[in-house]
RNA sequence: GGCGGCGUACCCAAGUGGCAAGGGGGAGGUCUGCAAAACCUUUAUCCAGCGGUUCGAAUCCGCUCGCCGCCUCCA
């Protein structure tokens, strides 16, 4: 609300109740629902890491304009529509790691919430019934503007042209709107009708957190109206302040400009899927603050998959380490090693307190990255060099477990890209032609060995030759 | 027009007044049958520009330029 970072002090001493806007529920999703959802669940993952006992809840919005558009041009009725996207949504949601919420309202669950909400608000004086819609009235609730910084005189020079008149200020919003012929219905006190849209989020995040919660959050182009109008609604009627904290993520952007269905330049997550990991995705958001706008590309995206590749690299390393490092007690030069790992946790939760700045946090595991890879080098042995690396392998997956990323096994990840790349080349034809190289090797017949590295690296897959044998991965970027 | 935000190397990007994280890329090197991976060195005497505050500013203040967002449905 201040516009500022601020410390976090929940209502409850270790309790944090969360409520964050959802979809609406009449399209498939893009980037950008992708990456309100992938911050969120951080934001949840990290405070339930840090002890709080989150409450997190995330609405569906199944009943809107836009909903009953898409229904009456597909014939179909307006659940049918609200039913498939919704699942849509939660089948994206769960290839990029984003948890489920703890409660997931509906807004056609709680009509008679959302009525009680108005009926309330209409006998405060706060709202005014006008045929069979219900509005809100603005002018009543001095307030208003307070969370996007407006002033009411400077919207009202901005209205635009006002369809209805029987709105007594062209700034007063609906509560509640009658049924048009052929549309869905419930019964109300001012007839058949339905919800306004900012309503929802009132009556529900009340009935599941309380008139009073800790955080809000949802996509920065929601503030104004849907929570500026969730404020004056809510405040409004229990005269109590209604969110501690508002959190409003920034957009993906392409060619600068806000991805968006209106502007028509934007890519479903399905789509993106197509040619990306998912962890990749999920990583490309996570590498810029949740606040700035990010820029969408294929560079950008190429990139993370880059990153992630030189994590899992490493993951392999150490995993060789432990599986085959002597018992000879030579710990080498681990004290550089040893002081990153005492400050990692602390460096980590220095980033993730900061407003949750998972940029700076991966900055500090590819430190992290750096130094243990400087270490294995080294070629150490023996107990104390197994601690150290053991040490450094928990600290990573600590922090990857916060953030849902980096918690697959190399194999994993490189049978993953196998498939997003679609490579043309079975696992066991792979082994095989490895095999057949390995014993070129062993002839010394070097051009035959260099014959089938270069044949599988033109299929996208590399070659390591270690002691040990040969290692393979599906070439990134 | 009102309100808000952003501008850091070749690209992306963090940065809480006190020697400019991290990733990608480039150049050189170590290692290797050759590679790859990894590591080392190097790639911003400087943070859009100009002023100001300060012992000290990318970080605070003012102005200028450029880009973007909200003001209408929108993650």
């Amino acid at each position: 609300m201040s516009g500022k970072k601020e410390d976090f002090v929940p209502i409850i001493p270790g309790q944090a109740g969360m409520y964050v806007c959802g979809i609406t529920a009449y399209d498939v999703c893009h980037l950008g629902h992708a990456r309100s959802a992938v911050v969120f669940d951080i934001i949840k993952r990290y405070l339930r890491y840090r002890g709080f006992k989150v409450t997190h809840v995330r609405n569906i919005t199944d009943i809107d304009d836009k909903i009953i558009n898409r229904a009456q041009k597909e014939g179909v009725s307006y659940d049918v529509v609200a039913k498939k996207y919704t699942e849509e949504y939660y089948r994206d949601m769960e290839m990029l790691g984003v948890s489920r919420a703890d409660i997931e309202p509906n807004a056609t669950d709680h009509i008679k919430e959302m009525i009680d909400t108005i009926k309330g608000l209409i006998d405060k004086g706060y709202a005014y019934p006008v045929g069979g819609d219900v509005y809100f009235e603005v002018s009543k609730f001095p307030d208003y503007g307070k969370l996007s910084k407006k002033n009411v005189d400077d919207l009202m020079a901005g209205a635009r042209v006002e369809v209805d008149e029987r709105k007594r200020s062209p700034l007063d919003f609906a509560l509640w709107k009658s049924s048009k012929e052929g549309e869905p219905w419930w019964e109300s006190p001012w007839g058949k009708g339905r919800p306004g849209w900012h309503i929802e989020c009132t009556a529900m995040s009340s009935k599941y957190l309380g008139e009073s919660f800790d955080i809000h959050g949802g996509g920065a182009d929601l503030i104004f109206p849907h929570h500026e109008n969730e404020i004056a609604q809510s405040e409004a009627l229990t005269g109590k302040q209604f969110v501690t904290y508002w959190m409003h993520n920034g957009f993906i952007t392409v060619d600068k400009e806000k991805m968006s269905k209106s502007l028509g330049n934007f890519f479903t997550i399905k789509e993106i899927l197509e040619k990306y990991e998912p962890e990749v995705v999920r990583y490309f958001l996570l590498t810029s603050h949740y606040r700035s706008p990010i820029e969408f590309s294929d560079v950008q995206l190429t990139e993370s998959e880059l990153s992630i590749d030189r994590y899992y690299s490493t993951v392999t390393r150490i995993k060789d380490f432990l599986e085959t490092a002597g018992a000879a007690d030579k710990p080498g030069a681990y004290a550089e090693l040893e002081k990153i790992l005492s400050s990692f946790k602390d460096k980590f939760h220095h980033a993730m307190n900061d407003d949750f700045n998972t940029a700076s946090a991966l900055g500090f595991i590819f430190e992290l990255i750096r130094e243990v890879n400087k270490y294995l080098d080294s070629k150490p042995s023996g107990q104390k060099a197994k601690d150290v690396i053991l040490k450094t392998r928990e600290l990573l997956a600590e922090a990857g477990g916060v953030l849902n990323i980096f918690n697959k096994t190399p194999e994993e990840w490189y049978r993953s890209l196998m498939k997003v790349k679609k490579l043309d080349l079975s696992e066991e034809a792979l082994l095989r032609r490895i095999a057949d190289r390995q014993e070129a090797r062993v002839q010394k017949d070097w051009a035959k060995a260099d014959a089938i590295r270069k044949e599988l690296e033109e299929k996208g897959v590399l070659l390591e030759d270690k002691k040990d044998g040969t290692r393979w991965k599906v070439k990134a970027g």
